[in-house]
DNA sequence: AGGGGGACCTGTGCGC
DNA sequence: TGCGCACAGGTCCCCC
């Protein structure tokens, strides 16, 4: 799914059709996504004006002028698509060919939010791993959903010192710790894989034995991969704003991530790209420059 | 308490 | 062509 840089990116691309807008009308094609959706659920957006639009952790949220906020995970295969006079803008993040939502008919496109822009907007979500729901905006943080969140890593206080702290003493691996929400907020499988590349860290490491020096290492670098990857979103969003209605998707390059096998991209080093499963999942790293 | 593993879904790509 | 399996960017629950 979208990780950070995705969801903040597709954030962005949402903003001019729904903020400041108001919901019109709003359809559900079933009884919810990952989770149910709330009672009263369509009642409580229809004719609500959206006030602002903004992102915690992979979460999009937008606060409505009832003092509700619209909560909205794109899961792994989420996505939202834009029509608009007369084109469809896909807004998904993901890497890869992308597919309109069938105009908000297709068997997974389970949600649409006309707005006055004048808009469409088409959640769709083959997976369902996703969810929307509705939530008091003065009480988000005390939400299961939010509680116990990390902090952003985009966020000034987010330094070496603040994150060695929180990994000091943890046991787990220095790949868990990160895909750990509650730890540092937003990053997924490829920006945890990406960040431990740039700052030659093993994803296997105890996560303990990164807090002090070497988290001055990867702090940096995971700002550094999360900044890059959104800018590349931002113009990509560009691009296909102007193109004609035909998707765009961005076009991520990847260091590690999914290049199993192939050489190691960094300046000096003759090793090969490895992927190993952690807690189920697959790393990708560079044995030999990442310690 | 905290961590690993499975569950939740559907689609795609590969080897046989 | 068809079948079965592995795998996919996230999160949550259960059990150790």
């Amino acid at each position: 799914m979208p990780e950070l840089p995705e969801v903040e990116t597709v954030c962005r691309g949402l903003k001019p059709v729904l903020e400041g807008h108001r919901l019109t009308r709003v359809q559900t094609r079933r009884g919810g996504l990952r989770i149910p959706f709330p009672p009263g659920f369509v009642q409580h957006l229809t004719g609500r004006r959206v006030c602002q639009l903004r992102r915690r952790a992979k979460y999009i949220l937008a606060d409505l002028d009832n003092g509700q906020t619209l909560v909205i995970h794109l899961g792994m295969s989420g996505r939202l698509t834009i029509y608009r006079d007369g084109s469809a803008i896909v807004l998904d993040g993901v890497e890869g060919e992308s597919v309109a939502a069938e105009g908000g008919h297709g068997p997974h496109d389970h949600v649409i939010l006309f707005t006055d822009a004048p808009a469409r907007i088409v959640f769709t979500d083959h997976r369902r791993f996703g969810l929307m729901t509705v939530l008091d905006t003065a009480h988000l943080a005390e939400d299961p959903l939010f509680e116990g969140i990390g902090p952003e890593p985009l966020a000034e206080s987010f330094t070496p010192q603040s994150f060695s702290a929180r990994i000091k003493g943890k046991k787990t691996s220095i790949k868990a710790a990160l895909l750990d929400q509650r730890v540092v907020a937003g990053l997924g499988n490829i920006y945890v894989c990406e960040s431990l590349f740039r700052a030659q860290i093993s994803p296997k490491r105890l996560a303990t034995s990164v807090a002090g020096a070497r988290s001055e290492q990867l702090v940096p670098a995971i700002k550094q991969v999360l900044r890059e990857a959104i800018t590349a979103g931002g113009s990509s969003l560009r691009d296909y704003r102007h193109s004609d209605g035909k998707l765009g998707t961005f076009q991520h390059h990847f260091d590690v991530y999914g290049r199993e096998g192939e050489p190691c991209l960094r300046r000096g080093c003759s090793g090969a790209v490895r992927r190993i499963v952690q807690s189920g999942r697959s790393s990708f790293y560079c044995p030999k420059c990442q310690r």
